[in-house]
DNA sequence: CGCGAGCTTGACGTTGTTCAACTAGAGTGG
DNA sequence: CCACTCTAGTTGAACAACGTCAAGCTCGCG
């Protein structure tokens, strides 16, 4: 099985970004010409922190995490599910290499555009860059949101803030299977694993969560979302 | 003395944003028409958290701090010198409320232009809207490295990094007067105000630094820079 | 069957916050 | 002009939060 190929048709790609609609055809149909999709198992890294951002990263199918790596351990800045670009905003700053790594949490396809033709797309398009840059900002609201959960909340905060994001945001669903190891929720938080696994075992045992391996249950979410604001 | 009036010549202002440069003279003399410079004393509130973004902010004088409300404590995000945006992402973010306040640290002058100007602008002028997007890259990149620090280094270490970032980014000077007080040089490293004297002291008794009330002088920047970095 | 990775728990030390007390200087009103 | 008050700055001590180290456990895989 191939690695790679060329999409048959993003015009009809139910996956493709919102500013992909403000395209002509023809427009898109370049983009699409130029277009890679590149397939990456779980685990695998799709982009390396220091290296020069050549591509734009849009996650077509599956989750991707977007993490730095510190000295001993790792952050994740957050994860990204099909639909949605990876760290566009490195392709519009001054210099233009990745401060940050990118690798697969599960298998993953992820369209990769040469940087020269979507600059090129951004520049011809208004409305495109507009709803690019209109990606930039939530973007950074993202990691604004980050900063301020990391200043201003515990460990305990941020862990129950992440578990209602799983299951408020991502599934859902108040039963949700846990994409990431242990390690990776505590890096998710930016706390030690150990520190994370400890907080999950509180939890339990107040019965406010219930876990079976990577199976976890919201059982008080209201409450939850109580402590997380004040703690 | 009024606390208000119109631009005369922005086409000549000499702290104007590079993305000005980029308007031809009718685009830039439309929004000098519709601009407003405001006057703020110092410690004066130019922008409320919470409340609808509704002009761009442009520091045309003075230094401003951009922060947040927290239950405790503030936290300040960045300050801000004159010849830069304010919080531009969040005039082009999906809800176009802050998501933080902004008080002036000194007497400032504050350049505003109703969103709907400055909207109809970057449509329609591409060079104009591709150089507001590095910028709110650039600042994307400004907070992520802040979260990065907040996440790795320990209080010591993003207290060293502030100091150097006087020295050597604002005033480019190893002795400079501190343009904040100690609470707000705190806020500005996410710790508590008794931690930052009592760090500050250490630095001094160790002798890498000298301290004069608010006037600090750098001794040993480059093991300064080496302690940042690893602690 | 043994090995390693992920997970879990306890013990302990470090870091940083909070509380409390004190000082110095600036501004205010009698 | 002097007492008063308020804020900023400073230092010490107690305490809480969190990370680190160590040990053991389970499960999947070679």
């Amino acid at each position: 099985m191939p690695r790679f190929s060329r999409p048959k048709d993003c015009k009809n790609c139910p996956y493709k970004s919102r500013a992909f609609s403000h395209l002509t055809p023809e427009e898109l149909l370049k983009l699409q010409q130029n277009c890679l999709i590149i397939k990456f198992k779980k685990g695998e890294i799709i982009a390396k922190q220091g290296t020069i951002a050549s591509h734009s990263l849009y996650v077509s199918k599956g989750l991707i995490k977007l993490y730095v790596e510190g000295q001993n351990r790792n952050i994740i800045i957050k994860l990204i599910s099909e639909g949605n670009f990876i760290g566009i905003h490195s392709l519009f700053s001054e210099l233009n290499t990745y401060n940050f790594s990118v690798a697969a949490v599960e298998n993953s396809n992820i369209c990769m555009i040469p940087k020269e033709i979507f600059y090129q797309q951004a520049q011809k398009n208004q409305n495109f860059l507009f709803e690019i840059t209109k990606n930039i900002s939530k973007c950074t609201n993202t990691i604004f949101e980050k900063l301020l959960s990391l200043s201003e909340k515990s460990a305990r905060g941020r862990l129950i803030e992440t578990l209602l994001y799983f299951s408020e945001e991502i599934y859902k669903s108040k039963t949700f299977v846990l994409p990431i190891t242990r390690k990776e929720l505590a890096e998710l938080c930016s706390i030690s694993t150990e520190n994370a696994v400890r907080i999950l075992s509180e939890l339990k045992k107040e019965e406010l969560i219930d876990i079976d391996g990577k199976k976890i249950t919201i059982k008080q979410p209201a409450l939850l979302a109580k402590l997380s604001a004040i703690s």
